[in-house]
DNA sequence: GAGCTGACACACA
DNA sequence: CTGTGTGCCAGCT
């Protein structure tokens, strides 16, 4: 029926923004001086294979925010940005300041991932 | 509706 | 270890 078609429409948006609330609340969960994967925050979430929706999710973060998104990097335990930007140097920046070693780039998800 | 494009991940060479 | 190919999925053209 016509409104079933509205209400799962607008249930499915809800279903968005709720993921994107939780992904806010995982990522403000990671620990000073610890770091997360993209895919491991949306596994946590709830939604396996959402790796890339974390990133715009990111992305569209106001530039004052006070969550920690300095502490999301790849699986491969490197940051995501092309190596000569702003952002990534930014990035690499606050890890130090952390504590976080980085040694060519790379971070050791053995010493320093969140689980 | 059909491509393209990412702050990704994983397997394999 | 680095490069390449493939799968992935929401958001934008």
């Amino acid at each position: 029926m016509f409104i079933d078609k509205i209400n799962e429409s607008t249930s499915i948006l809800s279903t968005m923004n709720e993921l994107d609330t939780m992904i806010w609340q995982t990522v403000a969960d990671i620990p000073f001086g610890k770091v997360m994967t993209y895919g491991q925050i949306a596994k946590r979430c709830g939604y396996p294979g959402y790796a890339r929706y974390v990133g715009t999710v990111l992305k569209n973060l106001p530039a004052n925010t006070l969550l920690p998104w300095h502490r999301v990097i790849n699986a491969q335990g490197r940051s995501s940005f092309p190596e000569g930007s702003d952002k990534y140097a930014m990035q690499i920046q606050c890890l130090r300041a952390e504590g976080i070693v980085i040694h060519n780039g790379k971070i050791q998800l053995s010493v320093y991932q969140h689980h």
